[in-house]
DNA sequence: ACCTGAACACCGTTCAAGT
DNA sequence: ACCTGAACACCGTTCAAGT
């Protein structure tokens, strides 16, 4: 984690801004020659900077991820445990479906030492407060993992990515309340 | 669907073959040049035979995807109605996952009149009597739908393909009996 | 009717050469 | 130190020419 010369830090602001575009019109699979094209950058610079597609997207989605990381400690601080939790998960449904390929990045890094924002970690950092709130109110069962809610909200935004008639919103709620038998004898 | 003269019907049927060893190496996003050079035709002849991608992966895992479709009424008439939709679904699962990259082809087509076998028709056909069943013993709540259900299974499988670290069986667990509040006063 | 080989327009990665 | 332009090895699609 260097600092980096002034040029070398122009170039990198250059190229997120036009990955930034790229992915809105293109979605996260545009065209890296393209995008160093557009930023006035040679493709060997692109590459420097970002030795994956995957680092590109976690630059580009930084704030906004990160945003929505920070909309989790205002939602406990307004609503109850279990809303809290619910509202943040739908929150992060709109993040991802508002950016077409998104979620393919909002996994757990399988490159190690990949350095820089991690999208997935953040918000793993986000919901856990929430989550242990809302096991404390017995509105979540106390054997579910932070990582396991993010993974579900995950599954469905890679699903709506490839079936655009699916409806998100409502199989989220459904993967909260199942759609199977309830177990009313244990609480 | 004209029956096709006896040496283009070889080169479809080599074609599959190639495609079918190349999906096992490489998944689905395997080079479609490289299927075609396997089977000994032009790539051009690759494409007069399965217009899109999707097609070919379709025609690769008819078989497979049919035989899992027919297990529906195996399991019908070996358990109750509640359990036997809830094995299905986990044998459509385990068939996803043994295929990687098969889960973006089994959700609804896109494309309207693509002809020949296609997997997701399958599956929703063979699931209807077994959810309706289940609904009937009490064991599935009422409003959801062969379509919701086959979505939540895919998007698993597709959340699988992206994160190796997932544990699908679990996750599909959690979406069947949710991991949020019960609201056992309704039933 | 069905096929082939070649041409086309793309892509990501890498490397030698510049400043 | 950082960048550029070019070279490399790929890809899917299409079309003219064969049988």
């Amino acid at each position: 984690m260097k600092t980096l010369r002034a040029d070398a830090l122009r170039s990198r602001e250059r190229i997120v801004r036009a990955a930034e575009a790229a992915f809105r019109r293109h979605g996260v699979d545009a065209s890296l020659e393209a995008i160093a094209k557009d930023a006035g950058v040679g493709s060997a610079t692109l590459h420097r900077h970002f030795r994956s597609r995957r680092e590109l997207v976690e630059a580009v989605f930084q704030d906004s991820t990160g945003a929505v990381a920070a909309e989790a400690s205002r939602l406990a601080a307004e609503h109850p445990p279990g809303p809290a939790l619910f509202h943040w998960l739908q929150a992060v449904l709109d993040h991802t479906l508002a950016n077409r390929g998104l979620a393919t990045t909002l996994v757990p890094a399988a490159d190690e030492h990949h350095g820089g924002f991690c999208g997935h970690d953040a918000l793993e950092a986000a919901v856990a407060p929430l989550l242990v709130a809302a096991k404390g109110a017995g509105q979540v069962r106390a054997d579910v993992t932070v990582g396991e809610v993010l993974s579900l909200v995950n599954a469905i935004s890679l699903l709506a990515d490839h079936d655009p008639g699916a409806d998100p919103e409502r199989l989220l709620g459904l993967a909260i309340t199942g759609f199977g038998p309830r177990q009313c004898e244990q609480h």
